[in-house]
DNA sequence: GTCTATATAGTGATAGAC
DNA sequence: GTCTATCACTATATAGAC
């Protein structure tokens, strides 16, 4: 019985929707929003062109949909910081989580890094507002665990940029990482873990 | 009296390539490679666009011109490590120079960090070769230090890239860092070098 | 909804006058 | 050595058939 349904968006919609972000996410990752062509996301998603600029109105429609929802995800490690548990705890298991998402999501990072190094054109002043609003809440956690000497005493935002700096590293610079590595197939995240481990560790003992 | 000269390169011509070079690092390190075009070059430098090229035959030639020179300038500070120095003296100083270069020459490491994130498309075998040759031979010397327990006991190669992740993310995401800092003017340099120096005192003591 | 064909603008590079 | 004019090519986006 047809006229049923008038707009809801079919299994095949939603699926190629999902195929282009993918498809989007590697070339713009790899290659920045500039280097990315329409021709190659359109063909990584197994669509047309134009058929691709039917699902979204242009290219930087694909781009923001993408750098969007990424912020959030990203930092939700940092939000489940729990202030009534154990601070060194707490901590490294923000480390470890953080790592985790540059192992399994390095595309992500790779973009978040592309647009941040760029001087952060689209993602713009949600840096100086709901981020900085994240990491100011967090420090005052930071702060009163010190306070309590529960935690060693350091300047509580540089610590956390020393939390992304180390984390991102290994999803942002891959292809150094295993090139100084060598032996090309092995993966470097287990020593990797243990190495960040060891140093904050070392670096939240009072 | 004419002819005494044949091909001296005038002041000119030198004073046009440094300007070129200086307006393409502004451009490469902030747009990447296929983000940059020729007439932001040309304009910058002060020149029409094929006068540009009369100096540098193509746009990758100015990109390679800046990349060649780069990582050897990049590493200068590690291979100055020296194995008969005091072990944590010596990296201490390596992190400290290192930070500040990050300070210095930005636009140096965000052009370094736009080539490896995507891949290292120019730069290529020479992190497999040159750059790994190098840190081979660093580990040697930090291993022996960890051998006569004079420094901790961790794993040479993630310490230096715990060492240069640290460093370079003043630099390469810069306005993530003053965003979150706010206080727009301020030099975060200063906090960043305390801090990253209590970081590795108590990291490499054993 | 998906395709072929094409409009329109931008970009790297060249030719040739001065 | 430097400029104006322009070529050849690519890329985003649209029109319109099916």
């Amino acid at each position: 019985m047809p006229g049923l349904q008038t707009k809801p968006p079919s299994r095949i919609q939603q699926e190629n929707r999902r195929a282009i972000l993918d498809a989007a996410l590697d070339a713009f990752s790899t290659h920045g929003f500039r280097g990315t062509t329409l021709d190659q996301i359109a063909e990584k998603a197994g669509l047309s062109k134009p058929n691709l600029l039917y699902y979204f109105p242009s290219k930087e429609a694909i781009h923001t949909e993408l750098l969007s929802g990424l912020l959030d995800t990203w930092l939700d490690p940092l939000r489940a910081l729990d202030p009534a548990g154990d601070p060194k705890a707490e901590l490294l298991r923000y480390v470890h989580r953080k790592l985790e998402m540059s192992r399994e999501m390095p595309r992500e990072s790779r973009l978040f890094a592309n647009e941040v190094l760029q001087g952060a054109p689209h993602l713009g002043p949600l840096l100086g507002t709901g981020l900085k609003a994240l990491v100011d809440e967090k420090t005052v956690v930071l702060r009163a665990w010190m306070d309590e000497g529960r935690i060693a005493r350091l300047h509580p935002v540089h610590l956390i940029f020393s939390i992304w700096a180390l984390t991102q590293h290994y999803a942002d610079f891959d292809v150094q990482v295993r090139a100084v590595l060598g032996d090309e197939g092995t993966d470097p995240y287990p020593e990797a873990s243990l190495f960040i481990d060891t140093l904050f560790t070392k670096l939240l003992s009072p």
